[in-house]
DNA sequence: AACGCAATTCGATATTTCTTGAAATATCGT
DNA sequence: ACGATATTTCAAGAAATATCGAATTGCGTT
């Protein structure tokens, strides 16, 4: 059933409104943010915005926690990381002889300095 | 216009049949399949794979090319890495007091003995 | 309890995506 | 050129997803 919850993570983030929010996430750390500052900054009517989150936080992307009136959302690493692991496993088909094809391109760069270019 | 890119990508992957024809072919190496051998490992008719492999090869994760009268599509790999970058670009705004939250899980694993668990 | 603020749920509409048979195109062998 | 094989294109109905205003719930303050 690994698939399933791949897919439905996929389809969680290809959206326009939904990509833009994760990566927001993603770049804002683990405090994450609350959602009405999330909806300020892309822009959108709170309630498109629940519909949204949904989305991310079913397919367990994103967290939720309560703190005082506001609910704060911020991005799962792990689920993140599972994702791509998920979509790369087994490269080549685990031959050594595949190539340079299947080698990593060093996803989430913590150590490096600002970059912005891809 | 990167973001537009990477959702088509995402939207791509995200359905039932595309990821399992993508990892199939992620699987497969460079080399990559048939079409004919992709629908009948999925299990689906020609016209819908083609509907598929369509979507996969418009947002560059696949590629094409004709030997005699069959049609080989494989991964596209560099396209793979490139969606992944971009997910988690600027991770924790680049931050090193991040904490091991923005570490890569070692996505593609080439040196390790078969695995077909999934 | 009453008020205001933050966010969600509901509902109805609009839009997009999926599916697949039938017909068309491309390539090869004879 | 003809027939067979491999795949794509077309069309149109079916299914899933997106949008957002109005009403509602949860929480804190007075």
């Amino acid at each position: 059933m690994k698939a399933k919850e791949t897919v439905d993570a996929l389809g969680a983030l290809a959206h326009d409104t939904r990509l833009e929010a994760f990566r927001l996430l993603v770049q804002k750390g683990p405090d994450g943010l609350p959602a009405g500052m999330i909806a300020e900054k892309l822009g959108i009517p709170p309630s498109s915005l629940t519909f949204h989150l949904q989305q991310l936080a079913h397919a367990g992307l994103v967290t939720q926690r309560r703190v005082s009136r506001q609910l704060f959302y911020a991005a799962d690493f792990a689920a993140m990381n599972g994702l791509v692991a998920y979509l790369t496993e087994n490269c080549c088909g685990g031959e050594t002889a595949c190539g340079p094809v299947c080698e990593p391109v060093k996803i989430a760069i913590k150590s490096q300095p600002k970059r912005r270019s891809a």
